[in-house]
DNA sequence: TGTATCAAGGAAAACGTTTGCCCAAGTATT
DNA sequence: AATACTTGGGCAAACGTTTTCCTTGATACA
């Protein structure tokens, strides 16, 4: 049996209050010998703390639990670990769940994580679905958006990365160059980040009097197929393009490989350009040009929001939002 | 507030001990009238159990703790994903914890997992010491090991890839390609996974006769900094080498991009052979060849053999150990 | 001398469940 | 008619803590 409060109490001869108070450092009102006597005995049981039973009575459970679409998405672990360094930081510990950006899912951690009493939840949600009153009920838990924007009131924050920004850099930067047919092999449209990176792009083409044409943007998924798959697409149409923008770098690097293996040059007949900056990319060949984001930060300062939010309640703040800014990273392929 | 069983009690008019059962499934000796009446006074109340007051009397969490070096490194997403996914399907969920191969942050985390009252943990041990019974003690939880073995008694069960035979079988495979000159860029020598390649390395030079030479091995660590620092170590010292076999893909990826950049032909002036088979691997030029661990699986059989464990607590059984198989994936680089 | 203050620590409720035991009434068996 | 089950459901302990309020004795103060 681990031993227990009670244990102590016993074998120290005082009540279980008084070894609480002591475990705790409340002990104002406890004499040098007793506490001496009490932390000894603790020591000599090796004694550790139930946090069931703590969390039972002081209604907070030091979990917070962390929603993602797929941790073997490289994207994700570095976001993960910046939340995992940041909670550990702060006597937190994460709960993860992978969600394969499937809304049944999302629901069902949701579930979950209130159950198991989390203190707080951080969610890349799978689509831009409003946080309805009815979810946040099922979640009467602070909650923060992360990556990807949503409407929704009763959101405890969000940190997102300046996506229209992004895009507009990376497509300017392109123009500059002299490229006029720019593709977007973006990720889905349903989602608000790549809603933004269109508008960047969008006001790019703008601004340099290029005219939008609506063939260069194809939808897929923020997966290493999906870049096969849209240069097939691109020669298949016969679409004649000069440059091609990617919704991450994952795409990226299998476009730069589809493209290579069907006997194009990059940057000679082809430009491309990420979004991430996943380590990865400076090991391509040649060297992935992208679009950086601070993907480590965000999960720090996701659960230091979060945080902040758990441990100060009732602060009177309307809106919390981090928008992070990103950083074009110039390498070779464009 | 969150509504309890006790609201629902009140409001059904009957007792607490009732609710439960029927929430519980256990309503062998309930009308149906009342477990009607009950559901229907749950749902409306959007009851959700606080598992917390439940694990302090069934004495489980549903919770297994995942302790790993680094999610950030590639390797481990695949781990932890295929842990996950096992998990979710038992109804257990993964409380999930990085120690950058450090003993001290690996000691906390146990200490943390027995505080949360976690059925059992998962780990990929920094370095092979032994599970003293100290530490045992301080988790008095089933242990498994997973991916680097290490003595000890009172470890739960084990779940290994044969390191040995797939070291070997890609040395071999070099060897009947010729190649003769053949550098290990290795990880730590202390850790037992890295021992049993350097044992398969031997054997495949001995069944080929070819003489051992310690200065072809390199002993670092499992990054991508590693493999660029490997090869200049063996520039610098004007290694006579045609062939280089890499602890993890990883590493093999930056040995490649330095090599190509040091004007090397791959595979004609050296070859390089990977280890693990990240999804990368296919993806960089020229693909490499790599020797494939079933990773997800590893993840997988881990959370499945603890939670056998965990549910069936006195089977007689000696020694658990799960010995996965390698396989050589042959690309281009050899 | 009487009273207020203070230090040291105990008692017990509370947190939200589960579960073993008990009881009452009805039904079946002899 | 007496006994034995069965059904339906209540009671209360237990899980391991924290925390509020009390009690007791001692000391200080007027």
């Amino acid at each position: 049996m681990k031993t227990t409060i009670k244990d102590i109490a016993q074998q120290a001869h005082v009540s279980v209050g008084t070894v609480s108070k002591i475990l705790n450092k409340k002990d104002g009102h406890i004499s040098d010998e007793t506490r001496q006597k009490v932390m000894a005995v603790a020591k000599q049981l090796n004694y550790t703390p139930n946090t069931l039973a703590r969390s039972l009575v002081t209604k907070q459970t030091k979990t917070i639990g962390l929603i993602l679409p797929d941790i073997s998405n490289p994207f994700f672990p570095e976001l993960a670990r910046g939340a995992e360094d940041k909670a550990s930081e702060l006597g937190y510990s994460i709960m993860y769940c992978n969600t394969d950006d499937d809304v049944k899912k999302e629901d069902k951690y949701i579930q979950m994580l209130t159950e198991k009493m989390a203190d707080g939840i951080i969610i890349t949600q799978s689509v831009a679905r409003k946080m309805t009153s009815e979810r946040l009920q099922l979640a009467r838990t602070p909650i923060i958006l992360i990556d990807r924007d949503a409407e929704g009131e009763g959101v405890g924050g969000k940190v997102l990365v300046d996506n229209l920004m992004g895009a507009y850099e990376a497509i300017k930067h392109l123009l500059i160059k002299g490229y006029r047919n720019i593709v977007f092999v973006a990720g889905p449209l349903t989602s608000n980040t790549t809603k933004a990176r269109l508008e960047g792009y969008k006001r790019a083409l703008d601004e340099f009097k290029v005219p939008f044409n609506k063939d260069y943007i194809l939808e897929g998924q923020y997966k290493s197929e999906w870049g096969f798959k849209a240069v097939n697409q691109l020669f298949e149409k016969k679409l004649n393009f000069d440059a091609v923008f990617c919704g991450n770098d994952v795409i990226a690097i299998s476009v730069v490989k589809a493209l290579k293996d069907a006997g194009k040059l990059i940057p000679e007949d082809v430009a491309v350009i990420g979004y991430d900056d996943i380590h990865m990319a400076s090991l391509i060949e040649p060297p992935l040009t992208t679009v950086r984001q601070p993907i480590y930060e965000m999960g720090y300062r996701a659960v230091e929001m979060l945080v902040d939010i758990i441990e100060n309640p009732n602060q009177d703040i309307k809106e919390r939002r981090i928008l992070l800014a990103t950083k074009l990273i110039i390498r070779k392929t464009t």
